[in-house]
DNA sequence: TCCTCCATGATATAACATAACATCTAGGCA
DNA sequence: TGCCTAGATGTTATGTTATATCATGGAGGA
């Protein structure tokens, strides 16, 4: 979790990416939240910590981070969360659970073999998948 | 096509639901324009035919064809897309064009293969899965 | 120094979606 | 027939998410 950071930091420096106080700032948030949280929400937060408030500050971070692989928007949400599995070059499916809003990534082992399989018997070639499952967590689940 | 139209007035008549002018038209013109189209322009479709043109006519309507699985919402670009598969129990999962915005709507074999397996693991119960790639389209790949 | 690149500040507005309440209409049933 | 009910539609207003645009600032290279 600080480790993320850490991850991050690191990535940036190696990459001559800037990790600005913004972006990090709302990479702290996403991972410290634990959850997904919309543009709107991590705006909010920023304020408290005496950032800026308008919508283009939060936007333009997420964007940062979404774009170097430290964030991930979930869309069926409209909403980011912190990445799980940074520093990886990974294709995350996310389980969303409607109870208790948790959501979870997981390695969608073998880049998407899944989708891939589907695509080329459509002639797609795929760039990126978007996989997003809605349902029970093990932990609603349970006590249902 | 003009057959999809055909499967939903008959799915509807057997199963007590309403396939109201507005609702048949607004799965006239997903299937007719065949991709994905936001609310807001089958709002201006649907008054360019003479229907009322607030945003809730065209939401209600989106509503009840999602619902019954006349329709789909790609979570991606917001917008709506007529079932290729109508009637069928199905698992979609969509591929999206990024340079000439055609999506198609492949099945997703085996609806308990890529997304659960990958589920299981982390103890989820999947109700409902997203899937849609982001690439090139057969036509678009080749020009390229 | 001064130029360039990119980040940030700031204002405005676009695009997407729903809440809430009124009205209408078809179908069940006294 | 006349009432009642449920669901569909009409209508107004507003909430939520996201971007366009132009101005300003600051680090680093020529
Ligand atoms: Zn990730
Ligand atoms: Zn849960
Ligand atoms: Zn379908
Ligand atoms: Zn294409």
């Amino acid at each position: 979790m600080g480790n993320s950071i850490k991850e991050a930091e690191k990535y940036c420096k190696e990459n001559d990416l800037k990790f600005t106080p913004v972006r990090r700032k709302v990479l702290e948030i996403l991972l410290q939240k634990n959850k997904a949280l919309g543009a709107y929400e991590i705006l909010d937060l920023l304020r408290e910590a005496g950032f800026k408030n308008q919508p283009p500050v939060a936007y333009r971070a997420l964007d940062f981070l979404v774009k170097n692989g430290f964030a991930h928007k979930i869309e069926q949400l409209n909403s980011f969360v912190g990445c799980m599995h940074p520093g990886k070059d990974h294709s995350p499916a996310f389980m969303i659970c409607r109870n208790c809003d948790f959501v979870s990534e997981e390695e969608a082992i073998n880049p998407s073999f899944s989708v891939s399989k589907i695509a080329s018997k459509a002639g797609f070639k795929v760039e990126k998948a978007v996989i997003e499952a809605r349902g029970l967590c093990h932990s609603c689940a349970s006590s249902a």
